[in-house]
DNA sequence: TGCCGAGATTGGTTCGAACCATTTGGATTC
DNA sequence: GAATCCAAATGGTTCGAACCAATCTCGGCA
C-alpha cells in the first residue's frame, strides 16, 4: 500500500511542476521555445536568431540564452557558433544530468514505479558506509533495503543508508513513503549527489528478487546524496536489472 | 606503434591546453581559483563572496560565477543560496559530463592509454549502424575494432562505425592514430554525443581479449558523436571490464 | 568557372547595474 | 530564556550594451 502512496504522490508533483509556475523566465521560455518554435521545425531547421527571439518574447538575450542552453542540455537543440541554433534529432532527447528520485526517473520513462520493503532497521555504520556518509564506523545509521519496479516488473533491489542524526530513533512509516519528501521535512533537502555507475553480476538472491538468472548483468549505481548545507543525507546502492535499464546522457566537447 | 603514438599525441594535448592559453577569462579564473583560493582552505570553509572576487580579480561578478559554476560541476566547490560558496569535499571531484576520447579520460585517471588494432575494413551498414549513423541500410561504412588498455591492461573492446561520406575510400594509417586528430583533419570536429551505459555479461571471444572469464560483468557504452553541424560522425560500442571501470559524476537537483 | 576577400550575421564572452530569494545573525520583544 | 522580527549579506536572475570569434553570403576578380 504504501508503494502506491508514493508511486501517485511523486508523480503528480513531478507532472504538474512542469506548468504550474515557471521558476523564472528563463524556465517559462524554454518551455514556450519548446512548445511555439521548436514543434513548428523539423530536425536540423535553424531556429530565429537569439536577438530575435529575446525581441519576439520581450526579454533580454540573456534570458533567451539561458533557456536555449537548457534546451541544448537536454537534447532539444545543438548550437553552431557563427551559425545558428538548430533542432536536434528528437530520438535523443535525454534528461540532464539531473538528481532524481527512483520515482521520478521512472515517470520520466512513461512507467508507473513501485516498491516493497524488504528491510527498516537501524545498523552501525561498516567501513563503507562510515566513509560514504563523513561518520565515525559504528555509528547508528537507518537502513532500509527496497524492491522498487516499473509497470509492476521488478526492475532494481535498493539499498539506503540514512544517518541518525537526521532520522533520530525514528522508523515510522514516514520514511516508507516518498523519501524526498520525508528529506525535506526534515530540513534537509537533496541539493546535489556524486554517482558512480558499475556494471556488476547477481548473485543468488538478488537474482530470486529480481526475477531472473543468478549471474545476469546488472547495472549498480552508487550514490551519495548532499543537503544544500553539504550534509551527507543518504548513502544508497541500486542493483538494476542490465537488460531492462540503462542510462543516458547528453555530452558536450569541452572548449 | 601507432598505439604509442596516439597515447603520447592526446596525453600531452590534454596536459599542455591547462595552462597554455586560457581560452576565456573565466576559464583563466577557475583555475586561479582552484589554485589561489580553493588550495588554502579546508573543506566547507566559505570561498570569498562573489562580490569581492569579481573586485579582487578585476573582473566582472559574471566572470566570477561562470568560474564558480564549473567548479562546482567538476565537485570542487558546492554553493548555498543567501549563505556562501564552500569547499567541497575533495574525495569526490569528477570530471563533468564532457564528451571524451578513450585516450583522455584514461589519461585524467592518471594511467597510461594504450590501443591494438584488431580490425579495420569497409563494411554494409546493418540496421542499427544505419539508424544511429542515419544513413541507408547498406550503405558503405569504416569499422574499426580496437583492444584498448590502460597501463598495458586490456581494459576495454570497442567497436567504431565511420561514415564513409567523411572517411571516403581511406583506410589508412590515419584512421589508427588519434582518431579525434582525424577529425579535425576532416573538418568534422567532435561536438557533442549521445552515450547510453548498460551492463552486460561477456560472450567468449570478448573474454578472452580482455583477459577474463566468460559471463564476467561488463560496461557497455554505446556512444554517437555529432560534429559541430549536427552531422553523425562516429557509432561507437565500447565493452569495459567491469571491474576495472567504473562511470562517475556529479549531478544536481533540478530547480 | 572557380577562388578569394570584405562585410553581414550569429552565437560566445564580458561588463556594469539593478533587483529578487534565501539565509544568517543580531536586535527586539514577550 | 525563547521566540519573533528585521536588516544585512549572499547567491540567483534579469536587463542592456558592447565587443569577440566563427561562420556565412555575396560580389569582385582571375
Amino acid at each position: 500500500m504504501s508503494t502506491e502512496t508514493e508511486a501517485v504522490a511523486e508523480t503528480g508533483a513531478s507532472f504538474t511542476g512542469e506548468t504550474d509556475a515557471p521558476a523564472s523566465k528563463a524556465e517559462a521560455m524554454k518551455a514556450r521555445l519548446r512548445d511555439e518554435v521548436i514543434s513548428h521545425l523539423a530536425p536540423h531547421d535553424p531556429l530565429p536568431p537569439e536577438r530575435e527571439l529575446a525581441n519576439r518574447f520581450a526579454v533580454s538575450r540573456a534570458t533567451v540564452r539561458q533557456a536555449l542552453a537548457r534546451l541544448a542540455d537536454h537534447g532539444w537543440v545543438y548550437r553552431v557558433q557563427g551559425s545558428g541554433t538548430f533542432v536536434a534529432d528528437k530520438d535523443l532527447v535525454t534528461k540532464s544530468p539531473y538528481l532524481t528520485s527512483f520515482s521520478e526517473d521512472i515517470a520520466e520513462r512513461g512507467m508507473t514505479p513501485g516498491s516493497r520493503v524488504l528491510r527498516l532497521e537501524h545498523v552501525r555504520a561498516d567501513e563503507r558506509v562510515a566513509r560514504e556518509l563523513l561518520i565515525p564506523v559504528g555509528s547508528r545509521v537507518v537502513h532500509i533495503e527496497r524492491l522498487r519496479t516499473a509497470d509492476g516488473a521488478p526492475l532494481c533491489v535498493e539499498g539506503l543508508w540514512l544517518p541518525e542524526w537526521l532520522t533520530g530513533e525514528n522508523l515510522g512509516p514516514e520514511l516508507l513513503g516518498s523519501l524526498y519528501a520525508y528529506f525535506e521535512h526534515a530540513g534537509a533537502s537533496p541539493a546535489r549527489a556524486h554517482q558512480t555507475l558499475r556494471a556488476v553480476t547477481l548473485d543468488e538472491a538478488q537474482a530470486e528478487l529480481l526475477d531472473t538468472e543468478p549471474g545476469a548483468a546488472a547495472l549498480t549505481v552508487s550514490r551519495i546524496v548532499f543537503d544544500a548545507h553539504g550534509r551527507r543525507i543518504e548513502a544508497s546502492n541500486s542493483v538494476y536489472r542490465g537488460d531492462r535499464y540503462d542510462f543516458q546522457i547528453n555530452v558536450k566537447r569541452r572548449a
